[in-house]
DNA sequence: GTCTATAAAGCGATAGAC
DNA sequence: GTCTATCGCTTTATAGAC
């Protein structure tokens, strides 16, 4: 029972998460929400008394800990770096529907919630490139070129989401991630 | 003085730039627009008869036309690919002030404005994609191989201001602008 | 724990004086 | 051409019944 409510907690995380992703953090406003989850205000005040900001906080929370299960723990304990990349490039391609879905902290970054949100933001990138910088190493990078390559790659899958949906084409996403798996997987030169 | 009227117009709509740019088509209430261009809701609406809606449009229109002149013809004119690549990454590095400054057109992508602004959007990053296709063309690239390069030129832009913006770290930007010349500059393979 | 009703403030937009 | 006052609506948030 205490799980289920976790669960269902998590649902309505899910589903807060969609409404902001469409409509951004100031113009998801809580008539949108209320639609989106089916409660009423009473019931969404009551599970966040901290309103729309502590709604958010945990819709970012929620994502953070997707990309710390499915992609940070993963890259960090793998063996393999190019099995590793392998999965990260299909976890991604996975989590953002092949170019369909944006990211969020990438859009609140833009926007003027990143102060409110700031932590969370640099937290979520930094962590996912310690995480690929500590997996190219062990595929003999060193750690400038690891540092860098990493940087690289975070920069390229927000850019193609970015321009995927500029374009409304996904196929640039598609394309990208296809590149990127390709630059990671190159042996160090020099 | 048909001249100083639209340059007037210009500033004011470089103004109104800055606000969107700040808070995104929807978190730009009028009251900050306001505040930013010292007019009044009445000479807004004078000027602007068409509203927000107008306003983004326009602001749009002239971001369009600077890069229109700065970077695209630049890039279609130029005889020089090694130069025109340099000169581009110049303007682009002193348009963005070196990361310190969003692309408004990427963030209006990601967001539901997108929508009601979507020829705009689509257009700016169709003409710079095909001005450098072009370019690139000419120093000796296939036509698929200068189609892919291009694309990566800008979505690492985009996913440059993102990244650099998230992590409050210019320097993410500096260094995917110098590495992108690199790559821009380097001979087809095979 | 969920609802409806409502408060208080802010929104985009308009009217009309000057 | 710019201002103030105001309209009608939506916003976030709260109160209180059930």
């Amino acid at each position: 029972m205490l799980n289920s409510r976790v669960a269902e907690r998590r649902d309505i995380l899910r589903a807060l998460g969609e409404v902001f992703r469409a409509h951004g953090y100031e113009g998801a406003s809580l008539t949108l929400i209320t639609e989106a989850t089916g409660l009423g205000k009473g019931s969404l005040y009551h599970l966040f008394p901290g309103g729309k900001q502590q709604m958010a906080e945990e819709v970012l929370a929620d994502i953070d800990g997707w990309f710390e299960q499915n992609i940070y723990v993963p890259l960090r304990s793998a063996e393999d770096p190019a099995r590793a990349i392998a999965a990260m490039i299909a976890g991604v391609d996975r989590y953002f529907a092949s170019g369909d879905r944006i990211c969020l902290v990438g859009l609140v970054a833009l926007g003027v919630a990143r102060d409110h949100f700031a932590g969370a933001v640099d937290s979520y990138f930094a962590r996912w490139h310690q995480a690929l910088v500590a997996l190219l190493r062990k595929s003999g990078l060193t750690n400038a070129q690891a540092q860098r390559r990493s940087e690289d790659a975070l920069l390229t899958i927000q850019g193609a989401l970015v321009l995927a949906r500029a374009r409304n084409d996904s196929k640039i996403f598609r394309r990208a991630l296809s590149d990127l798996t390709t630059r990671l997987l190159t042996p160090a030169e020099k």
